[in-house]
RNA sequence: GCGCCCGUAGCUCAGCGGAUAGAGCAACCGCCUUCUAAGCGGUCGGUCGUGGGUUCGAGUCCCGCCGGGCGCGCCA
């Protein structure tokens, strides 16, 4: 609000100066309106006569003169330049109190702001396989996914939430994983590479004792596991609009279909070889390498796994079916349809962004989204690559009409059929990048004793994310009921996976975590709303009300006046993080809304008999922070006590 | 070899091309007869890995190097 109105004051006096000819008439950009960093230079900052300056053909600090002798009109602002030509504002307190209704006319919507355009969101995020409990490394993805779709929406955007089930009938983690299950049920040994781990067990029995058919097990293995997932992240505050199933899209004969359009279009097909690509640094193409497939190359059984039987196998056999995902920037051919006929999980993938895309299966009531933003662990970056060019694939449109600027080259020929082809494909690259964003959060390494704790799912090493909660709530709550140890786990994880930067890796060490227990920053953050709320419970019962129509300009403590500015700042803050993604800004921003309170808490004296209406005029600014404060805890995903 | 990410206080990490680089923890010293002390005030702590470049201005952008994590062929 206050930055916006501060911005066209500023542009405002810029078009004065160009229509009064002092200025040349040429774009200078959005005034930006920056903080300071410390109360000398003022409540805001602006470098817009640094940045013109060139475009003026003046210098700084003149072009500066010029603006401040226009700005100075406006009653309620006191500029100054400084430095090498900084614009310092000193806004007038009662001019900032003025925002004091506004913000409590905003509500629960004071986070949210306007976009430049709104757009159709779809976020996919966890979609973690359904061969074992949510880890605390799915965690970090959990809680950013959550905390950036919420981000999202406050900025103005509709967004849908989505779980992907990997429930496949090809995959080959999910067949042994339904191996291993077997295996235990019937009083087998576990499979080599299979799943050992006590959640396995747990499936195993709940399996025997409802005498579920064997060749059900794998049906029924998923579906217990998944059911556990939704419940560990319902648990972690964590919820999604759809549940999209994989299998679902081979049910329909999406995926056939899709690749029925591929291998028409010429980007998927049977030849025997697969293309890869040999890259300099930068990205550039330095060689093609062409791999013949030779049949005698064939490992064999390890390519067919004893569930399918021979006839089966007989039936499927074919050649290889390659996505020629190398024509849209991946390093390699990627396989959709295995030497046995059996479709692979790109194959799976394809059909899904087709649905994404347009909504084909009209299970999320949408319509086609203008971005898809998916949201993958560390360990998938490579994914990147054959994603984008899966959308690119899809996109694609052989009959588009382009320019075929010049013709191939030497290595472009070993790809491209034609330069029409290479042009087509080159253009539903740089649509697929504009349409699918693949944020890929770092590691979060678990640190016990002092040692990294290794996390593999198959070894049965895992550590729950539900553990992790409910680890936390007891040490920091031992007396309280399971329900609240619960909150207070989940309020304090979700806070320390996003007070971190998804890009960066981070070192989650839990003794530390546990053991710091009272100073954790979530309590500060809370404990400031706990203190609000009986702040203005307490005014009440003395007979001061909140209200908007009271005389707020008497709100002229310096503390007072940052505490307003501090709350004005929130759907600013926002903007940005949806701009970027760097949802971690608002852990930081919550800790300084706190630390404002705090700090006018301990100057001014909120319920005063003698003085009703600075008693009035503070409550009133008391209720606004509340709702400031509970505004970010939402959209962290972090509860709002009003007692602690 | 190629790709992604990281390197900032003793530790964990923030830091929008902008002014004197910040927070929490750890250590030390103070403040409760007054609206919640899970709070407030203060002290200590830095060659921003390194070398160049762009810029009026670089922790931030570009290039090189050093160090670390992760990933990279019919698994996902």
């Amino acid at each position: 609000m206050i930055r916006e109105e501060l911005s066209r004051a500023v542009a405002d006096a810029l078009d004065a100066l160009v229509a009064s000819g002092r200025l040349p008439g040429v774009d200078y950009g959005v005034p930006e309106i920056s903080d300071t960093r410390s109360p000398e230079h003022g409540d805001f900052a602006c470098n817009i006569a640094l940045t013109a300056a060139k475009k003026a053909g003046m210098n700084p600090r003149a072009l500066g003169e010029a603006l401040v002798a226009e700005l100075s009109k406006a009653a309620h602002l006191t500029i100054e330049i400084a430095g090498p030509g900084f614009l310092n504002f000193r806004v007038d307190p009662a001019y900032l109190a003025g925002f004091v209704p506004r913000i409590l006319a905003a509500g629960d919507r004071v986070a949210c702001t306007e976009p430049d355009r709104q757009l159709r969101i779809n976020v996919e995020y966890v979609s973690v396989n359904p061969n074992g409990p949510i880890t605390v490394g799915s965690g970090r993805g959990a809680a950013f996914g959550s905390c950036l779709a919420n981000v999202l929406e406050a900025a103005g955007h509709i967004v849908h939430r989505e779980y992907y089930i990997n429930d496949g009938i090809n995959s080959e983690q999910m067949r042994l994983f339904a191996e291993s299950v077997a295996a235990l049920v019937e009083g087998r040994e576990i499979p080599e590479n299979g799943y050992k781990g006590d959640y396995v067990a747990a499936v195993a029995a709940r399996i025997a004792s409802a005498s579920v058919p064997s060749q059900s097990y794998r049906e029924a293995s998923q579906a217990l596991m998944l059911e556990r997932q939704r419940e560990d992240l319902a648990n972690f505050g964590v919820e999604f609009d759809t549940w999209f199933s994989e299998q679902s899209l081979h049910d329909r004969g999406d995926v056939d279909r899709c690749i029925e359009e591929l291998t028409s279009k010429g980007v998927a097909d049977e030849r025997p070889r697969r293309f890869m690509l040999k890259l300099a640094k930068g990205g550039k193409i330095e060689e093609v390498v062409v791999e013949d497939q030779v049949e005698e190359e064939d490992d064999g059984e390890a390519l067919h796994p004893p569930t399918l039987s021979s006839r089966e196998r007989e039936e499927g056999e074919k050649g290889t079916l390659w996505l020629r995902s190398t024509k849209f920037g991946d390093d390699m051919d990627r396989v959709l349809r295995r030497r046995d006929g059996r479709l692979t999980y790109i194959a799976s993938d394809v059909a899904y962004h087709r649905d994404k895309l347009t909504d084909g299966s009209g299970i999320r009531g949408n319509g086609p989204v203008d971005k898809m933003i998916t949201i993958l662990g560390p360990d998938h970056h490579g994914y990147i690559g054959r994603l984008t060019a899966v959308v690119a694939a899809l996109l694609e449109d052989p009959e588009v009409p382009t320019k075929d600027e010049h013709p191939l080259d030497a290595i472009e020929a070993e790809i491209y059929a034609s330069p029409h082809e290479r042009d087509a494909c080159r253009l539903a690259l740089e649509e697929a990048r504009r349409r699918l964003e693949v944020v890929i959060f770092q590691i979060v390494r678990f640190m016990k004793e002092g040692q990294p704790a290794p996390m593999r799912k198959r070894d049965g090493n895992i550590y729950a994310l539900i553990d992790l909660v409910d680890e936390l709530g007891k040490t920091m709550a031992p007396d309280a009921d399971q329900e609240e140890q619960r909150r207070i786990g989940r309020d304090v994880a979700r806070f320390f996976y996003l007070m971190r930067s998804h890009e960066s890796h981070m070192d989650f060490d839990i003794d530390l975590a546990t053991s710091e227990g009272e100073d954790n920053p979530v309590f500060y953050v809370q404990y400031a709303h706990a203190r609000l709320s009986g702040v203005v419970d307490k005014a009440r019962e003395a007979g001061i009300e909140v209200n908007a129509e009271t005389d707020l300009s008497l709100l002229v403590h310096p503390r007072e006046s940052t505490l307003i500015k501090m709350i004005l700042d929130l759907p600013f803050e926002v903007r940005r993080c949806a701009e970027d993604y760097g949802v971690h800004r608002l852990t930081t921003y919550a800790t300084e809304l706190a630390r404002a309170f705090h700090h006018f808490y301990d100057a001014c004296r909120v319920v005063q008999t003698s003085e009703p209406d600075l008693s009035r005029a503070r409550v009133t600014l008391c209720e606004a922070a509340r709702v400031g404060l509970q505004a970010v805890l939402g959209l962290l995903g972090v509860s709002a006590p009003t007692r602690m």
